[in-house]
DNA sequence: ACTTTATATCACTATATAGCGATATAGCAA
DNA sequence: TTGCTATATCGCTATATAGTGATATAAAGT
């Protein structure tokens, strides 16, 4: 049997991805969307690490890093376990470097052209 | 004459990315952090719509699809120009096709291996 | 038992921004 | 000019969340 959409049946929702699959998307964006969560991925780019590691990365206090650390892990980016003491994180998406990439990518192209005015050599 | 370094000389950021970069990077995830500007990308990517047509595709107020458009813009994401009364909105870099693939790709794993419900497409 | 260490959570403030209605600006037509 | 249309911007409220310090929980050692 159908099954019963939960909220607006007005909505100009003619065709692509429904609202709610956009919401999911925009969720996980969001994710990645703070310069102290990125800075977690980074170092966790170059393996596991555990939370005082990652404090110390980070440059920010512990609460912080720990609620930043359950964003990035409810939103499927990162896996913990536990180690005795410790809570060991680890990227768990690999598309999260493509991503990354692509952004830095462009990010660079775009410096790349500001600069011609500016740079000497 | 020796390039000189710009910001913070005592923020631990001992390798990686500068911080600088960090915030532009996030600054670019968090445009596609909203649901309204995703269904705007996902419009503009069957082509060139005037705002009046964004306001229909998205469902919500004029003021604010005109709103998210700046942000958007701001982002390098779209680009507009001017046509008559019309503003003309396109999708400035294919990069965030990719982007949006990727992130979907991702999505739909999920998706899959949780359950099967909440139609495909 | 108590202590220390590692991490998570709570309570709070401050800031950012999504959404709305009203108004302002820009371009065209009469 | 006036009027109409398309878009941008302003003023505002409400909500979300980043950051902090204090406290709670958990695990291991004494």
């Amino acid at each position: 049997m159908p099954k019963k959409d939960q909220a607006k049946p007005a909505t100009t929702n003619t065709k692509q991805l429904p609202d709610a699959a956009l919401e999911l998307i925009a969720h996980r964006f969001r994710a990645l969307s703070e310069p102290v969560r990125l800075k977690l991925l980074s170092a966790l780019m170059q393996g596991e690490k555990n939370v005082t590691q990652l404090v110390e990365a980070a440059g920010t206090g512990q609460a912080n890093v720990s609620k930043h650390l359950s964003v990035l892990k409810q939103a499927g980016m990162i896996a913990t376990r536990r180690d005795g003491l410790a809570t060991i994180c680890a990227i768990s998406d690999p598309a999260i470097f493509q991503l990354c990439e692509i952004m830095c990518a462009k990010l660079k192209a775009e410096h790349d052209e500001r600069s011609k005015h500016l740079a000497g050599f």
